[in-house]
DNA sequence: TATAATAATGACTAACTGGTCATTTGTCAA
DNA sequence: TTGACAAATGACCAGTTAGTCATTATTATA
């Protein structure tokens, strides 16, 4: 299993330097060191490599997100938001690199409804985070904020990634904050408006069901020796089949799991199911 | 000569559907209905394609703007800056898609290079738009301005073409002005200082030689047959040579050739050379 | 040590790549 | 009808691609 982390990082970083197209299965493995067989034990082609990275990437990067938006005092909140961007942006870089690079590439079908489903999960963080920044004042624009913020990320990581910019991370929260707030406050002529987001946001995703969670839970479940987190784990799956516990301590078994990097996403999903 | 002009169509295209690497010279025959010999005699090589493709729409889009930049009255600027904008993308949509695809991709080191001389062509003329509008006010966010509406087109754009959303073309500029507006007279806290911007506006770009306008110029007078067009070229060219008109006459045989798309950028290079 | 099971190899395939060039086709004037 | 020239063809080349699989190496078990 250590063998196919090493191919996803270094098959990471040719993507980034080269593109997906561009890097073949031989320059990889030539890269890890390993035999072309060897790759296809680990991933039965190389899109399913693409896949799993951005799965892998993707769903560390909006769980840390909307963790900090869901736990953040409403004064820093804005800020946490930025800087776990950029803190994300940053320690994957390559990742973000390949992303911005790839970002409306054709490449497959599936990566392309995969990203969607990523991009609109994301989308749906920074709403609920300007909805509780601003409430009932941003009615009309809000959807457009989502873009505009959006927006400022994209362009400012661009800037920052392709040109190795050295950064003031504070100044650029700073920066990114004032504008934030200046676009929420000022702006009345939204382009994205409530009609137009319906066609942007899709209408239903796919509610993630109670079976679904508890198979994660028991795969997890088995990766894991004796520890809190495992612990944490089983009980978790025990307020699923039958809740018992009050909030406060399902919020706190979520916490202890919270930070293990093969946690976050379980943890984001059953903060969602548990709604808190 | 018009098959070069198909190839490029159509190969456009594909592009734009497909991305640059993933495209094949056969699929490009194969969609013009033509031979791959053909090919080969209207382009060198593929890459010669692309690089072809950037300078011919590149060269449109900029002088255009550039144009409207610096003939529009003070209070429609911003305004007709981006309906400028906006016709471009709109015009060239399959171009357009290209630009925001393979903005960052990799390619050829002769692509990227180009690509970062128009790219910073575009910088001048907004950081003009900027100062000509809003002078001292914003003298120390004015850089970082200059992203920030660059940022903005391009995520309209994108949202635009990769959704195929309806667009009111009045509401999207209504929009776009008065987000720029509005930043231009709040932001206090610029990322991009004076000091990065030296890092991403390249200090030196070549001049355009005199002798280099007199070949262009020799060039399209051989294309025309007598027109207005031939005859203002020719007279432009004694300008160049020796200096007689005043600069109202020179601004007037500009503007006679200002509208074929064919002198569009000697037009653009001429302007910036009589200092207009 | 012997046996079974798993991990890893790299030569191989079939398909495709950008690019070439001897050959054919089409279009003129004589 | 002929001949001269340019335009267009597509079989062909050498190289690369993603992916396979018989073979070999390594490890664990008894």
């Amino acid at each position: 299993m250590v063998k196919k982390l090493l191919i996803m990082e270094k098959a990471l970083e040719l993507f980034a330097n080269q593109g997906f197209e561009a890097t073949s299965v031989q320059q990889i493995t030539d890269y890890c060191g390993i035999s072309k067989g060897a790759f296809y034990l680990s991933f039965k082609s190389k899109e399913e490599l693409i896949i799993e990275l951005i799965d892998y990437f993707m769903k560390q990067f909006i769980s840390d997100v909307d963790y900090v938006v869901k736990n953040s005092k409403k004064e820093e909140l804005l800020s946490e938001f930025f800087y776990a961007t950029y803190r994300n942006f940053h320690e994957h870089s390559n990742f973000a690199k390949v992303l911005i690079k790839e970002q409306a590439q054709s490449l497959s079908e599936a990566f392309l409804l995969r990203m969607r489903n990523y991009d609109h999960m994301l989308d749906k963080t920074i709403l609920t985070m300007i909805e509780h920044l601003y409430s009932d004042a941003v009615e009309h624009t809000k959807y457009d904020l989502v873009y505009s913020i959006k927006g400022l990320v994209n362009n400012y990581s661009g800037l920052i990634l392709f040109n190795n910019l050295p950064v003031d991370v504070d100044l650029l929260v700073r920066s990114l904050v004032e504008k934030a707030n200046i676009l929420a406050q000022h702006v009345t002529i939204p382009f994205v408006s409530t009609e137009i987001s319906t066609l942007l946001l899709r209408p239903t995703d796919e509610k993630v069901s109670k079976e679904h969670l508890i198979e994660l839970l028991d795969q997890k479940l088995n990766e894991f020796d004796e520890s809190i987190e495992k612990e944490s784990l089983s009980l978790l799956k025990q307020q699923l089949l039958e809740p018992s516990f009050s909030s406060a301590i399902v919020k706190g078994l979520l916490e202890n799991i919270r930070n293990h990097p093969h946690c976050k996403w379980i943890s984001y999903l059953l903060r969602n199911y548990f709604e808190l």
